[in-house]
DNA sequence: ATAGGGTTAG
């Protein structure tokens, strides 16, 4: 007993480990108490056909029990310490679905000289669970403690416990260790570093990877892509898809038409999404379920809700994500009717709505002022779906009441429902109060934000916005003077525009476009064409910079006005207009846009915040303003 | 001689 003892002892003290001396002293006394003699584990290798034997006996364990049976067989005729046998045994308990990590460690400490192989099926073991992660990281370190070299593998797995762990000073560490043992050549392994760094948020570090991979597939071009998509840097995006083409190293997949597309959908870049639809459509793309109701997104998403259904009618297998997609997509676009419709074409088809489902419908209503049968669907929902309302459910609620100048009720139902409000719900009710003048609503909302330390610039623009169209320039004043001591500042808004696959980016005032000069005059020419139709700038009641007056104001070139005039200037005569903005469109930029689609005779359609804009001969979709 | 890499469909 002994040597068990110090045999066990001497091997976790060489190895450098508190944890794994008391799991070997754990271990020894269960041999004791198994009066198992452990002498050299080698001694008795079994022959090839015996080994084969027991590997496949092995795999054919489904439960504990069945392993701990073969263990102490195993034990007894001295195979078990054989290093295949004992691997096979590992990676069998470390694995799902038994997935056991404390006994596959317990077992992994009694392994007398500890191989290379053993450790990196450990510390893949570990990397496939979150909670677990950081021993994985360990288990690493440990093995470089003990001499042991890692190999290509090594690395990857203990990357992945860092991603999974979070650390970014382990994965460093770990990438240091990857250009000492001469791995960089190694295309997989840089592959999930570029991972590591993607989701550690260091996207320079994670393209700098890239860069260094020798052959790149497609892959390795999707990681990258998803980083983009993490760090925003979406217009970034359709670059690489072009990139990727133009690459004779490989091509895109369907993977990467799905990173693209939603690219397109953020972007509001429809004829990009076109090019990409045309590439799915030559590749045999167009048959996965995923890849087209990505399309029927992103065709919804920028404002082209004819071509969303065009995909979605010629879907075969439709599950309730693209009917969800699909009503949403005809409600964001101002055809509330057409979206309830679907709602009830596809209880027909005998789809089963979720969550999702009825947040689209429920946006429906919003959208188009269906206040009766959003609280209709509201009901049923529960008791006849038994869809539980959650946050957004009850948000499209207040949108619905509060648009409908039902402020009151609306904030009723904040205050009673179950849910905490967030600060999304709270500035819901701000916007309801904004445009039906609610002061002293608007007032307290605003107190539920700064309770919440959610507030931004934005919600105390809308409240000066509630001030100044009831006309109370004192309480203007104050605010401004509020968030001037509080050094709150107004983030400059943006619109966009898309030609011919480019995205172009505008701010007010923007001085950055290589065109601007012919922007700003085809603008002034614009504006003296609308006054004569009887536009009219609005100064009073929007005001979207604390810093500005009221003449500045009437001077200024809003974002969305200039991507409008740059629209005018640079398509032919008749070409629809998409502009995208990140925040909510002006009241005044509304009835350009209006009085401008009748009398340039073009359709423009503005994507907001909220919702789609669709302007037509000189009226608008949505009954936001009038 | 190891179950080498990546997915947001609403």
């Amino acid at each position: 007993m002994e040597t068990v003892y110090s045999f066990l002892l001497s091997q976790s003290l060489r190895r450098f480990s508190v944890l794994r001396f008391h799991s070997a002293v754990a271990a020894a006394l269960e041999y004791q108490h198994q009066h198992h003699p452990l002498s050299n584990p080698n001694s008795t290798a079994p022959n090839a056909h015996q080994e084969k034997t027991i590997i496949s006996l092995t795999k054919s364990c489904t439960h504990k029990t069945q392993l701990l049976q073969l263990q102490t067989h195993l034990l007894r005729n001295f195979h078990f310490y054989n290093p295949t046998v004992f691997l096979s045994f590992l990676s069998r308990i470390a694995f799902p679905p038994l997935h056991d990590l404390s006994y596959s460690y317990k077992i992994f400490c009694q392994f007398p000289a500890p191989n290379v192989l053993l450790y990196n099926t450990m510390i893949r073991a570990h990397s496939l669970r979150n909670d677990v992660a950081k021993n994985g990281v360990l288990l690493y370190q440990e093995m470089l403690h003990s001499g042991i070299s890692p190999n290509a593998l090594t690395s990857m797995y203990a990357t992945k416990c860092c991603i999974k762990f979070g650390s970014l000073f382990s994965g460093i560490q770990i990438h240091a260790r990857i250009l000492k043992d001469g791995h960089q050549s190694d295309s997989l392994l840089l592959t999930t570093l570029m991972d590591f760094y993607s989701s550690m948020e260091k996207g320079s570090e994670a393209h700098k990877v890239f860069d260094e991979i020798s052959h790149r597939d497609t892959v390795a071009w999707n990681v990258l892509i998803s980083c983009f998509m993490r760090n925003r840097r979406t217009r970034d995006i359709l670059g690489l898809f072009d990139a990727m083409r133009n690459s004779n190293e490989c091509q895109p997949d369907e993977v990467t038409c799905l990173f693209v597309l939603q690219a397109c959908a953020n972007l509001n870049a429809l004829e990009f999404g076109e090019r990409v639809h045309k590439y799915i459509e030559e590749h045999d793309f167009h048959n996965m379920r995923n890849v087209c109701n990505s399309l029927i997104v992103m065709y919804s998403r920028c404002g082209c809700v004819e071509k969303a259904y065009d995909v979605f009618k010629g879907m075969v297998n439709r599950d309730v994500v693209t009917w969800s997609a699909m009503i949403s997509g005809l409600a964001s676009n101002g055809y509330g009717r057409d979206a309830i419709e679907a709602f009830k074409e596809m209880q027909r088809a005998g789809i089963v709505p979720d969550d999702q489902t009825f947040t689209g419908v429920l946006s429906a209503c919003s959208h188009s002022g269906l206040v009766n049968e959003g609280g209709m669907f509201f009901k049923a929902m529960k008791r006849d779906f038994g869809v539980v309302p959650n946050i957004h459910h009850y948000g499209c609620m207040v949108d619905i009441l509060g648009r409908a100048g039902l402020v009151d009720e609306a904030y009723d139902l904040v205050i009673s429902m179950p849910i905490k409000p967030d600060a999304a719900m709270w500035r819901t009710l701000l916007g309801a109060c904004r445009i039906h003048r609610h002061v002293i609503l608007g007032e307290r909302v605003i107190e539920h934000l700064i309770e919440l330390k959610a507030q931004e610039a934005g919600d105390y623009v809308l409240l000066l916005n509630i001030y100044s169209s009831v006309g109370n320039w004192e309480k203007v004043i104050e605010v401004r003077k509020l968030m001037k001591d509080k050094g709150i500042q107004t983030t400059p808004a943006s619109s966009t525009i898309e030609l011919k696959g480019r995205v172009h980016e505008f701010v007010a005032d923007d001085v950055f476009h290589p065109r601007k000069k012919e922007i700003y005059d085809k603008l002034d020419e614009i504006n003296q064409q609308l006054r004569i139709a009887g536009y009219v700038v609005e100064i009073t009641s929007e005001l979207h910079n604390v810093e500005e007056n009221s003449k500045q104001y009437a001077l200024s070139y809003h974002s969305e006005k200039l991507a409008i005039a740059f629209g005018v200037l640079a398509t032919p005569p008749g070409t629809t207009i998409r502009v995208a903005k990140d925040l909510r469109i002006f009241v005044d930029c509304h009835n350009f846009a209006k009085i401008l689609s009748a009398v340039y005779n073009r359709k423009v359609v503005i994507r907001d915040r909220n919702r789609f804009h669709h302007f037509q001969d000189g009226f608008c979709s949505c009954n936001d303003y009038w």
